[in-house]
DNA sequence: TTGAATGCAAAAGTTTTGCAACCAA
DNA sequence: TTGGTTGCAAAACTTTTGCATTCAA
């Protein structure tokens, strides 16, 4: 934990930013909720129980700025929010997004099953790829699981 | 154009809406410019030119209504704006999208890349895809070349 | 001391909603 | 008549911006 702070404050340092408190703060909720898609003001509120004082604007200048540094990724799952996700460490590409429609659960998939696909966009539209985002829409395990429950019982 | 406006309408009336004379001009924008990708403000205002008596508010409610029915897709590109695409006829997923970082065109891929892809997903998450987003953020063919003349010209 | 960073409030921009009026079956 | 649909204006939200103040090198 402590490693990464280290590593994202030379990763600000190399660009001239500073790590402040506020930065810190806000970096610090985004490690501790990596599995969760928060939006800018969820991170407000989380930051704002350990440090109340910060202001939301803040809040988004730093997602804006850790954004900037390919620190996290801006996504956007089709509610009308930006949601935030720290990019794994070493990733070269965003990481994949598995939505249930039924729960809202949203699961990652870290290996990039792009790599065929990209090479195919690249060779036949001549598109130089920087990023990508995928997201799947469907139905989880869980709720597969209810569904057919209810089938039973009906 | 006009059979694509009808099958529209019976889809509609099989779900018992109704092709009103402001929705079939929302659709007849949509039809148009199939190859854009228009935003709530951007059909608004073309419809505006045919029909000027129509509400803003009828056609977010259109659009929420035709990507309801899946006639059209509601996309996000990661400038603040929803932004919608017709669905091509008889296609099951949705299509891609190439984004590129330098001007901002947006090109579109027809072909479904993404079927072995869905099936590692479907095997090994267990996950029952019902629809996908896909889009690639890089350079598009214009844009390379233009730097390429740059830095020639250098 | 100086430029960067912050907090607050206001502003900007997108999308939704309440409601009276309208319209078609 | 009745329920769906519309236009307008207001409201609700998310995100950005202006500016005085604060902070750290």
């Amino acid at each position: 934990m402590e490693n990464r702070i280290d590593r994202i404050k030379k990763q600000l340092h190399s660009s001239s930013y500073k790590l402040t408190p506020q930065r810190e703060a806000t970096v610090r909720v985004l490690l501790e909720h990596e599995e969760d898609h928060l939006s800018a003001e969820d991170v407000y509120l989380l930051v704002k129980e350990k440090s109340p004082e910060i202001g939301l604007a803040t809040v988004y200048r730093t997602l804006e700025l850790l954004t900037e540094l390919k620190i996290i990724d801006k996504i956007n799952f089709g509610d009308g929010v930006s949601r935030y996700d720290l990019r794994k460490e070493g990733a070269a590409h965003f990481h994949h997004h598995l939505v249930c429609i039924e729960c809202g659960a949203v699961a990652e998939i870290e290996d990039d099953l792009l790599e065929d696909v990209e090479e195919i966009v690249e060779r036949d539209w001549k598109f130089k790829i920087m990023d990508h985002r995928l997201t799947f829409h469907g139905i989880c395990v869980k709720c597969q699981q209810k569904k057919e429950d209810q089938e039973q019982s009906e």
